[in-house]
Order: structure tokens, then sequence, then C-alpha cells
RNA sequence: GGGCGAUUAGCUCAGUUGGUCUAGAGCGCUACCCUUACAAGGUAGAUGUCGUAGGUUCGACUCCUACAUCGCCCACCA
């Protein structure tokens, strides 16, 4: 009945373990108020993802901060969920209906809806699944997707309430356009990568000499790299203080290929130090350039459409793909002798963040969310350290961003998200598109902003009504799921309870994405910042540094780990080599650690249940009858529980597994474990090493919850049923026992010292050794007397004599434990020689840390200026070490 | 162009306010051991001028400055 299977395997417990916890409703939260609420917001991973080792060991970390408190007592609820992810999952369900030969065109918005729809009923919860296999405590009852209705209605209140405050506008802006999603992109979903491309020089001739004659007179030499965009040029502008082109003052070029009369412009911006100083001005397809013409007064002409591909404007070129219209055009170039050369060079071109198409900055009537007014606030509450981030260093990462922060464009043009709720008289506008319609604000005539859609339109009371065709950028529902997920904008007992909430774990790469702007959407929705901390945890890598991605084919897929290791082991793992905040390198060798750590405490648990007497628990442990051991191992636990209650408050969790692994492994099993076998039959024996197994439990439970909760379940008379919502352990002065500790670290001494000797002179475990222990306290000879058992036992060896001042036998090995000397009688088998040069070798060691502290301490600065403790440490250091060569010399002169 | 991180044993990495550090762990390595919880184990052992050069200090792996190498993030240099 108390027994644990022989071999520890993770399968057959885990998944009937969660089913457990699933059917006893431990993971709900009801809100009982009695309780200090603890929130945690997961990072809704994106409902088409699968899990990867970032998330493995994000949600390994969440789920330790809440059961940790959840044990601890407090009402904790950690809500879980996944976002719509517009464009990721729009690609998938396209790609299926490629397969059918079918466009999202040919079926129309409705319908192609639905089959996303359908697509996220059967594979959404994929992602769901596999964090219920981590063991995640979430509680499912209230799993959140960013498409509900309520989390809808949270998106449309609050596009509504900026709208009103004149913080959202519809303009023509550049922006970061993806010629494969076809939609537009925020800044922060154009990731910029260095390639390497080239700038291309290329001759504009100048109109007033219309034939090419003199070099470097009669033309002007722009550099570009993205030639192709010269179809839209509409200007080349040089810098005023260059007196290069001052003569150009007034004159025009003319557009090689297009043929068109381009003016010559003056313009601070340009800089004169980059390639020839020249700069031609392409407004619709360059921010820079766009500024410059609004400045100037330029018109601006797109030469592209929206997959890319050049359009009437670009004449000859129209129909042809970007890329190939710049090969094409260097060789029309060539031809017509305006072609001067192409030089290597490197720059930050921006690529779309979902299919990594390059991304084409492209002239665009665009909805923005003013950022300014928003950000204010967010940068004060972090300032006046009201929310914390947990290595500190990203606050200033996150202030930096913030106080650069610009205009946020959330519409997209694609049809899986939250529907812009603005509708457009179609009568009281004079634009055949929508689109094309410019709002600052509440009062544009023709348009209403709504939760659904007017009867009739607000200005004429005509019917002829269209809703604008975009749809929000999917961070637009992301950025309120701390309160919309709480039942915002509906008045909810969970908001009042849980928020603001405890904290937030995420990654560095979705900063800016997410975390900046829930700051900035609480603040503005909540009055309330929405968590206190933020702990930013390390990015995995692969073993060689690169970020792990399908695409490169470098992943380690953590449930192939839970397959082969369980994922008690993945956790213990990831958490162990994961120091706060640093990237983590991980290679599949690494889960050897938490799978040899998850064996080891089944064995140790094994073998105290197998050498319990059940009835052994009807008591508790006397403190009278406790053993030199006992009480050390209890002060030994006693320091673990603090120090894993300390690393969990301060976001080290290394420092947790750490702790608990030297412990559990180096003084539990490999010291009281083993002294216990003396004393299996003892009821106090026992009482200790269920309460201490049972203590371990409870600390390593946050990190492996199946492996503990199995074993506890087969623990006999426990407090609590489930260990998942047992008492979190308290350190408490009472168990501190020096002591103890000090004691059993001269005990360990001498063990260790005979071991040694019997290593160093080979001889093997079955021979039975003798030792003689001389001792120069009353303490020390109490010590060792009492527990000579224990030296026997763990040394393999009889203890012949303990007293004050034996003499060295002859024909035997000494070794110096503190002031207890041992002497090994090994009867002919010592060679003196080698036992000679055994002792010199240690007494020169220690003689060079001797010379070290006796310098020191000779310093008259270090005597005057160090503090007391450090100076008698010092002296105490040197007293020993001298001590410990004198008693050598003297073993050396008793060899003969 | 700005910002940040890393550089410690053969490998992968810890090392919290400068002195209990004679710098640790895991893996690997060497020797012995299938000792009745565990060979995914036990015992014992070897291995480091803590990237380089200065500085602050009685004292630096730890703080400061420069440099080197690697990596990350941000940025409209065409």
């Amino acid at each position: 009945m108390n027994e644990l299977s022989t071999k520890y395997d993770p399968q057959s417990i885990e998944e009937n373990i969660y089913q457990s916890w699933l059917a006893e409703n431990l993971l709900h939260a009801d809100g009982n108020a009695a309780r200090t609420p603890y929130c945690v917001v997961i990072p809704p991973p994106n409902v088409t993802g699968v899990l990867h080792m970032g998330h493995a060991l994000n949600n390994t970390i969440q789920d330790i901060l809440v059961r940790w408190k959840r044990m601890q007592g407090c009402e904790t609820l950690w809500m879980p969920g996944t976002d719509h992810a517009g464009i990721a999952t729009q690609n998938v369900v396209e790609r299926e209906l490629a397969k059918e030969g079918l466009k999202r065109t040919d079926i129309g918005r409705e319908e192609f809806l639905k089959r996303v729809w359908q697509w996220k009923e059967e594979y959404g919860s994929t992602i769901i699944q596999q964090l219920k296999s981590m063991g995640c405590s979430c509680d499912w009852e209230r799993t959140r997707f960013t498409m509900d209705e309520g989390l809808s209605n949270a998106v449309k209140e609050v596009f509504l309430r900026l709208y009103e405050d004149r913080l959202i506008y519809k303009g023509n802006y550049i922006i970061n356009w993806c010629p494969r999603c076809c939609t537009a992109l925020s800044d922060e979903e154009a990731e910029h990568r260095d390639i390497e491309g080239m700038l291309y020089y290329i001759k504009y001739p100048i109109k007033a000499r219309d034939k090419i004659e003199k070099e470097n007179e009669d033309y002007i030499v722009v550099a570009t790299t993205r030639p192709e965009t010269m179809l839209g040029d509409v200007a080349v502008a040089v810098n005023p203080k260059d007196e290069r082109y001052a003569h150009l003052r007034g004159q025009n070029v003319i557009l090689p290929v297009m043929k068109r009369e381009l003016k010559v412009i003056f313009d601070e911006d340009v800089d004169p130090e980059f390639g020839t100083g020249a700069l031609k001005v392409t407004p619709a397809h360059d921010p820079v350039d766009f500024e410059i013409g609004k400045k100037h007064g330029l018109e601006s002409i797109n030469v592209m459409t929206a997959e890319g591909v050049i359009n009437a404007e670009g004449g000859n070129y129209e129909g042809m793909d970007r890329f190939e219209c710049r090969q094409a055009i260097i060789e029309e170039l060539t031809q017509l002798k305006l072609f001067i050369r192409s030089e290597k060079h490197v720059h930050a071109v921006g690529h779309c963040y979902r299919c990594h198409t390059v991304v084409e900055p492209r002239l665009s009537k665009q909805w923005f969310v003013k950022m300014k007014p928003l950000a204010k606030e967010a940068i004060k509450v972090v300032e006046e350290e009201k929310i914390k981030f947990y290595p500190q260093r990203w606050t200033k990462v996150y202030l930096n961003w913030m106080n650069n922060i610009r205009d946020w464009c959330i519409s997209r043009q694609i049809w899986w998200g939250h529907r812009i709720p603005v509708w457009y008289c179609k009568d009281c506008l004079e634009y055949a598109d929508v689109r094309d319609v410019d709002i600052t604000g509440p009062g544009t005539k023709g348009v209403y902003v709504g939760e659904a859609s007017p009867e009739k339109c607000p200005t004429c009371g005509g019917k002829n009504l269209e809703q604008d065709p975009d749809v929000l950028d999917t961070w637009f529902s992301s950025w309120l799921w701390p309160f919309s997920t709480l039942g915002w904008p509906s008045k909810s007992k969970e908001l009042d309870m849980f928020y603001p909430t405890a904290a937030l774990v995420t990654a560095q790469e979705i900063i800016f994405f997410w975390v900046a702007r829930m700051i900035m959407a609480g603040l503005k929705f909540q009055k309330a910042i929405p968590f206190r901390d933020v702990y930013i945890h390390g990015t995995v890598r692969d073993e060689t540094g690169t970020k792990m991605s399908k695409s490169l084919g470098n992943v380690i897929d953590p449930i192939d780990i839970i397959r082969e290791v369980g994922s008690d082991a993945l956790r213990f793992s990831v958490i162990s080599i994961t120091s706060q905040g640093q990237d983590v390198f991980l290679s599949k060798d690494k889960f050897d650690i938490g799978r040899n750590f998850a064996n080891k405490l089944w064995n140790a648990s094994r073998f105290v249940l197998m050498n319990l007497d059940e009835k052994v628990l009807n008591e508790d442990i006397r403190a009278e009858d406790l053993s030199l051991a006992d009480k050390w191992i209890l002060s030994q636990f006693n320091d673990t529980v603090r120090k894993v209650t300390e690393s969990f408050e301060s976001y080290r969790f290394n420092d947790a597994t750490a702790a608990l692994y030297d412990f559990i492994w180096h003084k539990y099993c490999d010291w009281y474990l083993e002294i216990s076998k003396l004393s299996t039959d003892a009821a106090t024996t026992q009482r200790v090493l269920i309460k201490v197994l049972k203590g371990c439990l409870s600390l390593l439970h946050p990190i492996m919850p199946f492996i503990t909760e199995e074993i506890w379940q087969k623990i006999p008379k426990k407090s609590c049923k489930w260990i998942m919502t047992a008492e979190w352990p308290e350190a408490s002065k009472e168990h501190e026992n020096a002591e103890a500790v000090s004691a059993m670290e001269k005990l360990i001494g001498v063990i260790t010292a005979v071991r040694n000797a019997r290593a160093f002179w080979n001889i093997g475990i079955k021979v039975r050794m003798e030792a003689l222990l001389s001792v120069a306290s009353e303490d020390d000879e109490n010590i060792l007397k009492t527990n000579k058992k224990y030296i026997e036992q763990m040394a393999r060896c009889d203890v012949r004599d303990i007293s004050k001042n034996i003499k060295r036998p002859g024909q035997s090995v000494a070794a110096l434990v503190g002031e207890i000397k041992v002497f090994i009688p090994l009867g002919n088998a010592v060679d003196v020689n080698k036992e000679k040069k055994r002792i010199s070798e240690k007494i020169d060691d220690i003689q060079k840390y001797l010379k070290g502290i006796e310098k020191k301490l000779e310093n008259k600065s270090f005597l005057d200026k160090a503090p007391e403790d450090v100076v008698m440490k010092e002296k105490e250091k040197k007293q020993k070490f001298e001590d410990q060569v004198r008693n050598f010399e003297d073993n050396l002169a008793a060899l003969k």
C-alpha cells in the first residue's frame, strides 16, 4: 500500500496525477475573499502555436509562483488563455484553403471567418493541452480567448473611449507593409535584420543640359538601396550647406526611365556624408522622404500594389515584382549609361514578424493610437517603482522605449480579428472607398463610431452605411488582457479581487509589444497598474547561442523531453540552468540533471517508506529523543526552507533548485539516510525521516509537481490529502542547531579521513580497518564517544580508542580534523616513504595559505582598518593552520 | 550610431550588497566498488594566474576606467 514502484516511471504517474487534481477541483480559484489574492496573468500563447522551450521555461516559472503561493495559503488565480493571432492564424487557414486551390477572396469574408473558427475549434487547444501535460496549475474553467464575447466587448469599449478622447485617429502615413500578408504592421512587428545589400549610384541628368557632355557637371549622382522606388521619385534633395551642389539651386533634373522633371530641393535633413550627399526623394515609399515631401509640398506617387508589384505609375515596369524590377531598372540604366556602380552595403531591413517577407515602407491610410499621452503615466509608475522589473536592468530599456514612443498603427488589412467599430455613410462622404477618409476624432462628417452598426447615418439619416473593412492589431486586444479576462467592462468580483495582479512573467521579446502596452492600458482604463512585478526571463537558445526556432531546425521539443524523462525532470532541469534573466543555452544532455535528481528522490522516498512502521506516526517527535544526526538534519532542513523561500521571493529560481539538490542529495541521502540505517527500527528515526521527506516534497512541489504528489499520496497520516494544497514549510529559529551542525561536521571530517586513507592505501571495502581518535577537548571527546557508531558504520572501521593524547601507534597513518587526530594502524601495509611524501605535500599546501594570512596580519593598515571580526577570523585561521602544520610535522617525525 | 549582457575547471554554467572563497556545481576524467533506496548509483581524487591592462581599497571574481572577443536589443542614414 505504502510502496512506491521499484522503477521511477514518470509516464505512468503524471497523467493520472493531473486527472486527480482536476477531479478534486484543486485548480479552480473560486475567489475566497478571506485569503490574500495572488493572480498571475499568462502571456497568452498564440492560438496557432505549439509548445516550445521558451513556453516551457515561462510556464514553469509561473507555475512555481502559483503553486508556492497556493501552498502559502493565498487565493491564487492563474488565468490561462490564448490570443487569436490575427495574421498568423489567417495565414494558416489560407494555406489550408490553398490546398483546395482556393483563395480567401474566392469564398468571401463570412465564409472565410467560419473556416477560421472551425480551425480554432479543432486545433486551437493544442497548446492548452501541452500546458496541462507540463503540470501547469491554471484555472482552466476560466480559459479565455481574445475573440471571446467578453474580451471583444472590452476591445470595442476601449476603442470608443480612446476615440472620444481623441487618442485614436486615421490618417495617411508611411507604415510598414507586408506585401505577402497584404497588411499594415506596427513598427514592432517589423523585425530589423542586417542585410548585406547593395548601394547603387545613379546619374540623374540636369535638365538645362540636354546631353551629357562634361563629367561631373551634366548630372547629379544619387545613391539608393532600392532603385525600383525611383519610379516614384518627385525630387532630388541635397543639404543647403553642401557646396558641391550649390550651383544646382533652381535647377531641375530629369528622372531617368520615367523622363519626369524633378526639382532639386535643399533640406537640412540630408546627410552630406552619406553616399554622394544627394538624395532621391520618394515620399510614397520612404519615411524620411515622406517628411521631406510634406515640408516641401511635394506630391506622393505610389508605384506599387499591395502585393509589392509595380503598378501603372511604373510605366513599362507595370506588373513586375519589386525585386525583379530592381534588376531590370539597373539593366536599363546601364544601357542608358546612367548607372555608375554598386557597392556592398550592410543595412537593417524590416521583415514581417509573421512571414519574414521584406516589408515595404508604404504610404497608406491607417488607424493609429496616440501614444505619448498614454506613456506619460506609464513612465511615472515605473520611475516611482510602483512596478518593478526583475532583473532591474530592463527598467532602462522600458523607459528608453517609452520616452521615444511613436504612434501605434492598429489597423490591419486582414479578416481575422476584431472588426474596427466604425461605420461610414457613403452618402455623406465624397470618397468612393471608405478607406480614404481622414478622421481626427469625434464629429467627423458621415462617420459613426460605436458598439454596433447604427440604424441610419447620424448626419444625413441615410441607410447607405458601410463598416470599416479593417480589423485591429491582435495586440490591441492583448494589451487589455489583465482586466478583460477578469470581466471588464462588466463589473466583476474577480476584477475587484485580483486586479492589480501580482506578477507578470515573460520573455524580453515582448516588453514593447505587450508589457509596456498593458501598463498603459491598465492605467488608462483601470486607473491602476496591471501588475506589481515584471519578471523577465532569458531567451532559450541552442548550444551555439542562436534562438531556437522551427525554421532553423534547432529546436528541442519539450513534448519529446516530457516523453523521455517526464515533466518534472524537464521543469527541474530548465529551472536549474536558468539564472536570473540570463539567456539559457540548451542541449539535450541538460535534462539529465532533472532526470537523475527525480530518480534519486524517488529511490530515497522508496527507502523511507519501505522502512516505515505506520504506527510510529501516532506520536510526535520528542525533542529529548533526538540524536545528533536528527538534530543536524532538522537544522539543515530548516536552512533549506529559508533558502528556498527567499529564492522564490526574489525570483532567483535556480538558487532554489541548487539548495534543494544539495540538501536532498548530499545531506539527506548521502549522510542522514546512511546513518539512519543504524536505527531504522527506532521510532524517532522514522519520524525524522518522514518529517524531512515531507518537508522536502513540499519545498519541491512547485518545481516538480507530479513526483512530489505521487510520493505524498503514499505517505500515511499526513495533514493534508494533497500536497498541492498542503502548507508551505516555515523556517524557524527553534530548529536551528549550530552545535549539532558543528559536531556533525567533525564526525563527517573523521569519517572522510578514514575513507580517504582507505582509498589512498588502496584497502578494499571488505577489509576491516581500525582507528584511534586523539582529542584535545572534552567536547570533542564526548561527541566522538556518543557517536562512535556513526563513524564505524560510515567509514567501515572499528574505533579502538577515543581519549586525550593518544600516542601515534607504529605502522599507522595519520590525519587531522580540526583538533582531532585520527590514527589508522595499517600494520605492514604502510609504506613509510609514501606516507612521508603524502604528509609533506599536505604541509606544503597548508603553508602556502599560511603565508598569505601571515602577510595580511603583518599589514598595519589591515589591522587598523578592517572590522574586528574579520581580523579575528584571520587570526583564528592562522592559529588553525599553524596547529595543523605542527601536527603534521609531529606525525612526520613519528615515522621511522 | 545608441543601449545591454557575457568572458570563472576539458565542457556547460553558479557565485545576492568587497573579507567565512583555501573560488563552487553538473557533466566529463582517474582509481576503487553491483555495500540489501538508487550503476540514472557509491567512495575517494585531479584540474582554475576568475578575458587583458590600469585604478579605488588595508583587502577585488565582486566596485571604477579603458581595451579585446562573442552575443543580444533598439535606431528613418537614403
